[in-house]
DNA sequence: ACCTCTTTTACGGTTTCCCGTAAAGAAATG
DNA sequence: CATTTCTTTACGGGAAACCGTAAAAGAGGT
């Protein structure tokens, strides 16, 4: 079994549950941390000390607090983890059940495992843990698969996720027309603008900005 | 101390960490329900064995499952429990921080404490059953303390939210206007509706109704 | 180079939002 | 009952969204 585990998680409810987890499965060396910058500072001093962890278990999201952290997010940490570790194994332990941002975290960070958080996920957390260290094909745990079969997600591009984004700070097309020239990003006519909102009020079936933004809003999109 | 405990809650990482935290307090009978139908039925038959439960801890957000329930929420919950046994003692155990959410559980519900999941919330959770079974002053913990004081919320009322609820639901402002005369809601001219969606633009500092709802549904008002 | 298909942009008309002002109605005060 | 004050509603003009159509620009293929 793996033989150095670190856990980011900011719920202590949550990983005392965690921690009794990876005991229950023998594994010698577990370590904790609250906040993604306390994290990622354990990989690199274990790396340093040439005891790197094998397992990372990350939360997605993080309260704010009144510290100032440079990692907000699971996904954040995890990209930085790799960078510094590119062999470590991942999984994701996250209430997040939103496909589009499951999925990104399988393509984009290339995590090994996704377990989400719910009436029995500790159980789900051990067989994952077990799965990865046998190197087995990685099986999306079942609540999860049919999301990872929804082909139709994957048309939603960056694109759509920042124009969303600067309509929902009430931006107007004009505005976010001119800030898309300025930041390079195109198109960034008023009007394809326009189209392309149109396009992704019929994909969600909003009628109208108002609608959208708050459908998006719940997809946890923006 | 209390002798008989009830957990409703759906997450198992969150439940063992607060069984756990109730045995070191030395609680004897402990029970834990998944869904907050199963948790209504269990108080209800300790009240008919004339053996009731001393003190629910609940959750207030419940995933959705296959299972369908007939209550959905912690409060749904609290509010049918309290009918049942009104002198039972409720503790929220939630990750909800919104002020709006957390005054109206003392105000309406009459819980009689709140608190956080947070970095350090078992310890937080251990010392709340200790102050209601000595019956102290209920002292919000700090993390919330400064949101009760905040009068200004009280100012945000239902109307407001069933106002916010239709505009995202991509209502246009006569369409709303025709809904709340439908539902007998007061005030109902579209000018009206307008003017108190201004207030809400000033109070939010929101540009406009994109931007509006897109701060509110952070906030969890709608 | 030419044609075709696609993407991007432009334009005009209609609806809805946005915002100020003002009238009508209701409640409170003396 | 008259006056004041607050709330609700009405109206009008300008801005932005909404929606269809069409021109301009690019990409790819022959």
């Amino acid at each position: 079994m793996f033989h150095k585990v670190l856990i980011a998680e900011d719920l202590d409810s949550i990983s005392i549950a965690v921690v009794q987890a990876l005991e229950e499965i023998s594994i010698l060396e577990i370590n904790h941390a609250k906040y993604c910058d306390d994290a990622f500072l354990k990989i690199k001093k274990a790396l340093h000390d040439n005891q790197p962890y094998d397992l990372l278990i990350s939360d997605l999201s993080f309260k704010p607090d009144h510290r100032e952290n440079r990692l907000n997010s699971g996904e954040e940490l995890i990209e930085a983890v790799k960078k510094a570790q590119p062999d470590i194994k991942t999984i994701v332990f996250s209430i997040e059940d939103k496909s589009f941002r499951i999925k990104s975290l399988f393509n984009n960070l290339g995590i090994n495992a996704y377990v989400s958080k719910g009436r029995d996920s500790i159980p789900e957390l051990k067989k994952a843990i077990q799965r990865i260290y046998n190197n087995e094909e990685i099986k999306p745990s079942a609540e999860i698969s049919h999301a990872l079969r929804d082909k139709s997600l994957f048309e939603i591009e960056s694109y759509d996720i920042s124009l969303l984004k600067s309509l929902s700070k009430g931006l107007t097309l004009e505005d976010i027309s001119s800030e898309f020239k300025h930041s390079g990003i195109i198109p960034n006519g008023s009007s394809s603008l326009e189209k392309r909102i149109n396009r992704l009020k019929i994909y969600f079936k909003a009628s109208n900005n108002v609608h959208l933004i708050a459908i998006t809003k719940d997809l946890g999109l923006v």
